[in-house]
DNA sequence: GACCCATACCTAGCAGCCCGATGTATAGTG
DNA sequence: CACTATACATCGGGCTGCTAGGTATGGGTC
């Protein structure tokens, strides 16, 4: 969710792309299917962190186009921070053992 | 969950050391309570990660110890492998528009 | 002893999300 | 004209997150 957030702070987006920027942004190691994104979109709808509109073009498919409002944009800030959080204590878990194994391999080498 | 992982992989601990280990991680930035966390941790168990059991010390509290089952080392690293993942697509995101800004700022200060 | 706080564990229940399956329709290609 | 890629959507079972509530003991204070 956070990555969609992300994604569409880059600039207005249809879910179709979405999809294909995440799979272009992990290097296809990240396989979200349109049944997990679209009712994602809806959902910030709801929550009012996006905008829609549709888009029917004489000559082509009828895209619905997101955008960030501002709340969408504070909310990305908050996640983003939420996000350091986590990641911080999880490096911090995970340093303890790393030095934990050095030292170990100091003794032991 | 996963931090939860990273903490038993530090070595055997219970629920309430867990809490705490969290806190201190995060330094208080993430507050977990014990309603979240003892489910959690019924969870690891039916999936095979972790392995429990009670100590009654005669002069002390009766705690649940538990420690991580082989699977559960396994579950640690592909989770930490996804979470690189989507953080490395994150960062991905976030890069073109730390970029845009730090030019802004060069042409602007 | 009465009281309270911190420690230590647990479950119930509901709201909400994940995700695979499925449905609809159109543009472009061989 | 079949087939693929594009493009959107919903549904339902299963699982998860989180709040609220419940039990019990050790240690400290007055």
């Amino acid at each position: 969710m956070p990555l969609v957030l992300a994604i569409l702070d880059e600039g207005e987006t249809y879910g179709y792309a979405i999809l294909k920027r995440i799979d272009e942004l992990s290097g296809g190691e990240l396989e979200w299917t349109d049944g997990m994104l679209y009712p994602l979109l809806h959902r910030l709808d709801r929550l009012g962190y996006v905008e829609a509109t549709w888009d029917s073009p004489p000559g082509g498919r009828r895209r619905r186009y997101y955008r960030l409002t501002p709340g969408g944009r504070n909310a990305l800030s908050e996640q983003r921070r939420q996000w350091e959080v986590v990641s911080g204590a999880l490096q911090n878990a995970w340093h303890s053992f790393q030095v934990a194994n050095s030292a170990l391999r100091t003794v032991e080498g």
